[in-house]
DNA sequence: GTCTATAGTTTGATAGAC
DNA sequence: GTCTATCAAACTATAGAC
């Protein structure tokens, strides 16, 4: 009889095929735009005919769905792995660059995260879900350092929101906004008053 | 013979077809998406077959393209309307206030105006130029209040543009966002040191 | 300038054999 | 689970009559 090392193996199969789909379809929506994907040139990437990405998706918006909720459980894995500086200011640069950064890589996942790109297209709640706690996080930091006021939570979040959009709109490739960031991180940690940095400890540093 | 009064009656006819063309291609825009425009749907609303569009625009990027045009220079002569505040805070909240309005009030052509939501559109230089001379006011406005900075510039473009962008991606229809705009002028002029207004007059009023 | 007709694709999705 | 076959529809764009 088929035991359940048999079942393990072939949902094991089932989960790789469709990341596998995965990955051809955010090939392509960096290729053709986010909304130039097609089923078709989807399945000749990963060897198949359109037909038999529905044993594995249910429809086209099932894919983006699915998109949706992979690059918000990758940024949120991200961010979660970020060791977070002390300092309030170093901390609001560390977590805007961090998203900046994430946003300005791919356009088209920008797009799909951020942009309402694809008309009719609404992330089940399980995609949504890692969306929520990445911002619920935020919130949690951001109260540890005492910004409790939801405007506040806002206002920082369309700050460096809008510099990557502008980003993209006015220097795609560049760095014109990333330029900015520091700058506009302090104006915001000045306007709530958040102490200063007394030494260099808190100027962004890239990875080695 | 056909005098220049005729020549002159044919090109109206010619441009209030070409409007009224554009007109429908807004309206499918926001019913069915800045993406899902076409061109059978457009001819329909304006009481033709598709293929005597062709007789207006050489192609269905022609028409995003008119649309771009049209949507810019809009918004120039709005901002070109606008009696603008001699006190630099209020000057600078009434041009967020316009710009933050304007982007609001239509998905789609917010998205054309300033998203990449059209795979492999790009808009002709004709149609780009309004966009160039609102950029140029903006920035001679800004010198006239000793903002020369480039930097600072950007900063404030993508500061408004960014609730913008926010307003739609997390309350569209809402006012999360708008009510922050008051907060972030002020916080994006505390940090060029403008100064500060003395009385009342610089709080942004509606218009009745 | 608008029409019919149609070319020539491409699309998302389903049915049913294997 | 993947295939072939196919649907039904939509698409942009062109040709040519009127």
């Amino acid at each position: 009889m088929l035991g359940e090392a048999t079942a393990d193996w072939q949902s094991k199969r089932r989960a790789a095929a469709r990341q596998e789909i995965l990955s051809a379809a955010w090939a392509v929506a960096r290729e053709n735009g986010l909304a130039g994907l097609t089923l078709r040139e989807v399945a000749a990437r990963v060897g198949m005919r359109a037909p038999s990405l529905y044993s594995h998706f249910a429809s086209k918006n099932a894919i983006y769905d699915a998109m949706f909720g992979q690059a918000w459980r990758t940024y949120e894995e991200l961010a979660d792995g970020d060791v977070l500086p002390a300092q309030p200011r170093a901390l609001l640069r560390a977590r805007a660059y961090r998203f900046f950064e994430f946003a300005v890589a791919d356009l088209p996942r920008h797009q799909l995260m951020n942009l309402r790109t694809i008309p009719g297209f609404t992330p089940s709640p399980e995609s949504y879900a890692p969306a929520v706690r990445v911002m619920a996080g935020l919130r949690s930091v951001m109260a540890d350092m005492g910004i409790t006021d939801d405007g506040d939570v806002d206002l920082y979040v369309a700050l460096v929101g809008g510099l990557a959009d502008a980003q993209w709109a006015n220097d795609p490739g560049g760095t014109r906004y990333a330029r900015l960031l520091d700058r506009a991180v302090d104006m915001y940690a000045d306007a709530l008053h958040l102490p200063q940095v007394t030494d260099d400890q808190g100027a962004h540093q890239e990875e080695p």
